[in-house]
DNA sequence: CGAGACTTTGACCGTAGTCAATTTATGTGG
DNA sequence: CCACATAAATTGACTACGGTCAAAGTCTCG
C-alpha cells in the first residue's frame, strides 16, 4: 500500500445511499423506495482484490456500475510490461458498448470490489428507465474522456507532474462521491499500480513521492493522502478540474 | 515532412469510389447509384493543412467522416506542450457523441482534409439508414479502441518501439483502405507531429528514425515509408494487428 | 535567390530506469 | 501475542534513454 494500514473507508454499505454517496455520481438517478434498493443490493457481484473481471462476448452484460471499491482497466504486454488505462471508482460505469474489441481491455479489481449490472439499476426504476440509461451513458462518456487526460499525463508531463495530476483527479472524483474528508482521501493503491498507470518505474514513483512529501506538497501515510494547496498544485501539474464549465448534476433523489 | 516532396496520393477523388477506397472502411456502406454519390460529394467540407475544425456545441453535427487527407485529435497545454491523441485517416469517423466534454479534444487537419457529416451518408442511403449508422458506430468504436493502443505506446514502449508500433498501425489502417502499395505508403507528417503523438522530442524522433533507417528496418524518403519485414517488426514493437480475430468487413458495394 | 519550414547533427545534461540490498509493514499459523 | 513468511516501500550506486540548446544543412516555393 502507498501508506500503511488498510481500511474500508472506500467501501459503501447500503445505508450509504441515504447520503451523498458514490452513486450520486449517476446524475439524476432516483431510487424510489428502499425495497428497490434492497433488491438491487442483492444482485451486487463481489470480487476480491486483483481479480480479473471477465466480460467476454458470451456474457450479455454491457454496462457495469461500480458500487464500492477500486477497479482499473489495463493491458499487459507479452513481455510483462503493464499499462493501466483508468481507475474506476464507486459510481463509475464501465461501458463495453463503446468498444469494438472488448478483448483488448482487461477490467480488474484493485481492492475488494462490488459491481452491479446497469440493467439492474434500470430495472429498479421502470418509470425512468430512459433517464437512468441516459445518466449511465453520460457517466460512461466521462470515463472515456478521462482517457485523454491520462494520455496527456503519460505523454507530456514529468514524473512529478504526473503524480500530482493524477492525485488531483482522484481527489476531485472521490470528492464528487463524498469520499474526501478535509482534503484527505484513502488511496488503496500500491506504488506498483501507480507506476503502471503513470508509465514510470516503481522505484521512480517512490522517489517522486518522497520528493513531494519532503517538499510539503502532499502528506501520504497510512494509505491516505492529503493534498496541500490544491490550486497551486493544479497550476503546477497542468490539472484542470473536469467540472470546470459544466452544469452540476445534483442527484435529484436527495434534495 | 518526414521525407521530402509532398503529393496527393493521400487524397481521394470521387472516382475513387469505384475501387477499394477509404470508405470501404465503412463496413457495409452501399452507395446505390452515382447520382447519390455526387450529391454527397457536393456536401464535402474542405480544410487546408493545420486547420482547427470546430465542433462546438452550437453546430449540430456529431459524427464526421474523413473522406480524404489526414487529421488528428489533440490537446495543447497552457505552456505549449502538445499531445496528439489519434490520427484520423480516410474512412475514419470522429464521433463526438461519445464525449461528454467536446471542448477537451481539438480536432484538426494535418494535410488538406475533406470531411462529410455522417448525416449526409445516412441520408444518401435512406433504405439502409440503420445499417449505415451501425457501421459508423462500429468504425467510431474502433477509433476509440485505438486510444488504448496509443496509451500503451506512450506509457510502456521505448522510443524505437513507439515509432515502429505506430508505423505498423498506420500501415494496417492505410492498407485497409487501399492506400498501401508494396509495403509502402505516404506519410504526410512532420517529425514534430510524430514527436507530439509519441510523447518524445523532435530531436529524439529524428535520431530514432535515423537508427531505424541505418538498421535497415525502414526506408523513409520522399514522404513515403516502407516497413521491411513487418512480422519481425511487429514482434519487436509489441504490435498486434487490430484485425487479428475479427470478421472481415468487405464492402458489399464493390463485390 | 532568399525566406521559412523541416531535418539533421553535435555536445552536454538530467530524468528516469535497472539492479540489488535493506527496512518496514501485513498477515498467518501456532 | 509472537515468529516467520511475504508483500510493499526504501535506498544506494550506476546506467542510459531521451531532452535541451544551438548550429548547420535541405527542401520548397514564391
Amino acid at each position: 500500500m502507498l501508506g500503511t494500514r488498510p481500511s474500508e473507508l472506500n467501501a459503501l454499505t447500503p445505508g450509504a445511499f441515504g447520503i451523498p454517496g458514490p452513486l450520486a455520481a449517476l446524475a439524476g438517478l432516483r431510487f424510489a423506495d428502499i425495497s428497490r434498493i434492497r433488491s438491487f443490493w442483492r444482485s451486487v457481484e463481489r470480487y476480491p482484490p486483483s481479480a480479473m473481471i471477465h466480460v467476454s462476448r458470451k456474457s450479455p452484460r454491457k454496462q457495469l456500475v461500480i458500487v464500492s471499491g477500486w477497479g482499473c482497466e489495463t493491458r499487459i504486454l507479452p513481455d510483462g510490461r503493464r499499462q493501466i488505462f483508468s481507475f474506476l471508482l464507486p459510481g463509475d460505469v464501465v461501458d463495453l458498448t463503446r468498444s469494438a474489441q472488448v478483448e483488448r481491455r482487461t477490467f480488474m479489481s484493485l481492492t475488494r470490489l462490488e459491481i452491479v449490472d446497469a440493467e439492474v439499476l434500470i430495472a429498479a426504476e421502470p418509470n425512468d428507465a430512459e433517464s437512468v440509461a441516459e445518466s449511465l451513458r453520460l457517466v460512461a462518456a466521462r470515463t472515456e474522456d478521462r482517457l485523454l487526460d491520462h494520455m496527456v499525463r503519460i505523454g507530456r508531463l514529468s514524473a512529478k507532474e504526473r503524480v500530482l495530476n493524477l492525485l488531483l483527479e482522484l481527489h476531485d472524483r472521490l470528492q464528487a462521491v463524498g469520499m474526501v474528508k478535509e482534503d484527505t482521501f484513502r488511496l488503496p493503491l500500491t506504488q506498483e499500480v501507480f507506476a503502471d498507470a503513470l508509465g514510470l518505474s516503481i522505484v521512480h514513483i517512490n522517489r517522486t513521492l518522497q520528493q513531494l512529501r519532503r517538499a510539503g506538497r502532499i502528506t501520504l501515510k497510512a494509505g491516505s493522502v492529503t493534498l496541500h494547496d490544491r490550486p497551486k498544485l493544479s497550476a503546477y501539474a497542468c490539472y484542470e478540474n473536469e467540472n470546470h464549465q459544466k452544469r452540476s448534476f445534483a442527484p435529484a433523489f436527495m434534495a
